[in-house]
DNA sequence: TCTAAAACCTATAGTGACTACAGATTCAAG
DNA sequence: CTTGAATCTGTAGTCACTATAGGTTTTAGA
């Protein structure tokens, strides 16, 4: 297929690089706008035109951001890939520290559940309009022996 | 002590009510905005005065928010006891289908850090500006085996 | 070739749960 | 009575998007 200029168009639509990726068309213009792609081509009336690279380039972000990386992370480990100056060790670092986060997390998380638990487990569940669980909530004495976060 | 009126002063400022729950003095006027605590009153000079009831109820409120709750699970929890109708019951579900919100966070939460220990155990840590993690986050043909969310 | 619908465009506002300012006023201590 | 801390209101910023409005371009079908 042709356009009228003959030129070939091997290029993606923004909607056809969502449907490629998995990323939605506004998420795709959000992610322009905050720099981690840069500003593609246009068609004549404006619309944008997304290369192959830029298509590997958004499946990057996306898994980055599957990998609970935040856009500052992926913005960094993009800056190191761009600037060709990456070692293998500064993205280690970086995805090892990441993982310590995730793991600092689900330690908070799993203390989280347990309070939870705990506390259902107390409650009869019956029909009455006492709950030990507010019972427990509320009361300013026993403000110890709660701390999740601190 | 007295105030020019002579009216004992019990009340807790909210300076005060913020030392003494923990809870930052604009956390404090936004849960005012957002209908968790009422409109306190005022001195003459329109500085919000605070009870020992608002100080249990911002404890309740700052235990629920450690426990995980949105804001929003809260103003439900905080109707059914000022409504004075809750049952033992309602409260049990509510805390109970919480649980099963970060259970199955924590599921997934432990996929990413496997998947990301994984990925920084094929690194060397070299200097070299070579790195398997960005080569793996590059690669579009390999893009199952990755999902750690859906 | 025309037309209608789908896709696209920009710009703005909203989400949740706050935090951070600016500029004015009030309060408590010395 | 003065000073400085605390408080007041109102607004904007954070993160990572999503949603909407109102307009233009592109594409597929008749």
């Amino acid at each position: 297929m042709e356009t009228r200029k003959g030129t070939l168009r091997r290029e993606l639509t923004i909607g056809g690089l969502s449907k490629a990726t998995g990323v939605n068309v506004e998420t795709i213009r959000y992610y322009e706008k905050e720099g981690l792609l840069p500003d593609p081509p246009r068609s004549e009336g404006g619309h944008r035109l997304y290369s192959a690279a830029q298509l590997k380039r958004l499946f990057f972000i996306r898994r980055s951001r599957e990998l609970g990386f935040t856009l500052n992370q992926i913005r960094g480990l993009l800056e190191l890939v761009d600037g060709e100056t990456y070692t293998c060790a500064e993205v280690k670092a970086m995805t090892l520290d990441h993982a310590e986060d995730v793991k600092r997390k689900i330690v908070d998380l799993r203390k989280l559940e347990k309070v939870l638990r705990v506390m259902a487990a107390e409650c009869d569940g019956g029909e009455i309009p006492v709950c030990p669980i507010i019972d427990v909530l509320f009361d300013i004495s026993n403000s110890k022996g709660f701390r999740v976060r601190d």
